[in-house]
DNA sequence: ACTAAAATTTAGATTAGTCTAAAAAATATT
DNA sequence: AATATTTTTTAGACTAATCTAAATTTTAGT
């Protein structure tokens, strides 16, 4: 079962089990390509290699997907990089735009130990700084269960659980706006010809575009 | 000044660091070879690039040793990974033996956020968990002043400070004779024929060989 | 259904790091 | 000083991961 990876295999396994989330068949050599930076010859070598050592499920011209071997491999890695990134804003202070490329490179460590022993010190943490679920031990992810900022009404209350968008320029955005996980948020006002809503943030008033609406998971607070 | 190396380019000049401070000339090929568990026709190619990029000097048949660049770098890759030592002792509850492997992937973390901040949150230590010194954020190492146990009396009486051999098998028989940093021992008796020592540790007596207590950096105890 | 366009794969090269075996240089021995 | 031994380097080959350019297959458009 223990098959050793190099980080560059582990790489296309992260992906393609991202891509996988949001396409429902198999994953095309192209969008893999495409999230990894490379080229998709360069794909199509690594993908086979991964099919000999049964980690997808690949047959030419047909995309790929993950083996159950292979999404518990994803998903281990997965669970590392989330709580590297939970490690690095609670304890070294880091921000959540910085986080991600540090964890890029910690996930990679390998020490079954060290996974188990870092989730116990952080007291097992369920997401981690953009609001994603943390695998646990055996695999298991919570799944969102949130809904979008954007399908909110005027008047609704809601809390910020995440965000889908966790690029370094959004989460900047976010952190001068002062929008952070666990952030309380009324929606004041919509615009119904560019969908922008005006929000409440503390005692701020804000104004967002759809854009940035429909990339913020909430939760939404009973208004009684 | 920033070229971005790869972890075996790290893990060479590493090595030759290291070997420097056992030879006072320049390091041989060969013992370059021995400490990586490679060929030395590898060590010659590598060595060649290392000379290009100016981080060793090389003549060919003479040996190899480090410029100032090729130094520095060595020195912060033992100060990461004497940092990540501390941490994974000190937080994440491995035994002194375990850390070395798991610390021999995280010094090649990229991030000088990750080690400064991993610095101020473990205070700033001195020493890693073998009691070897951690160099400073500007690189420079304070030396060992220690003495060995070897050269104390009957009599004497000395604080463990650490360890000159750390081998898994050296450290695990520290461990279960209750030998730790900061342990005090006293010396109750040494024999002449080979040079053992019985030792007090704690409430036990225990019988030393001189491989042993040649092993063992101490500070001596005045005892008044 | 046929053709054009897009996606994917193959073929052949390249770079990093490694190896074995042979050649060359340095060191040790008599 | 001449030879034997050890050390080091070179030459040539291999694997992993990548690339470009050409060939093939699939998909989309009419």
């Amino acid at each position: 079962m223990n098959l050793d990876l190099s980080q560059t295999e582990e790489n296309y396994l992260k992906a393609i089990f991202s891509l996988s989330l949001v396409v429902s068949k198999a994953v095309s050599t192209n969008s893999i390509a495409q999230k990894l930076e490379t080229k998709a010859s360069s794909v199509t070598d690594m993908v086979k290699k991964l099919s000999e050592k049964k980690l997808v499920d690949y047959k030419k011209y047909q995309g790929v997907s993950l083996t159950v071997e292979g999404k518990e491999i994803a998903v281990r890695i997965i669970r590392k990089h989330r709580l590297w990134e939970v490690f690095l804003v609670k304890h070294l202070d880091f921000s959540w735009d910085e986080v991600h490329e540090v964890a890029e490179q910690l996930e990679h460590v390998k020490s079954v130990k060290l996974t188990q022993q870092l989730d116990a010190y952080l007291e097992y943490p369920t997401h981690d700084p953009h609001g994603d679920p943390i695998p646990d031990a055996d695999g298991n992810i919570a799944h969102h269960t949130e809904i979008m900022l954007s399908s909110l009404q005027i008047g609704d209350t809601c809390m910020v659980l995440g965000v889908k968008d966790s690029s370094k320029s959004f989460l900047k955005y976010l952190d001068s706006s002062g929008i952070k996980l666990g952030t309380d948020v009324r929606v004041l006002n919509k615009e119904d010809f560019d969908n922008s809503m005006i929000i409440e943030v503390g005692t701020k008033e804000l104004s967002v575009s759809q854009q940035i609406s429909k990339n913020l998971f909430v939760k939404k607070q009973q208004n009684d």
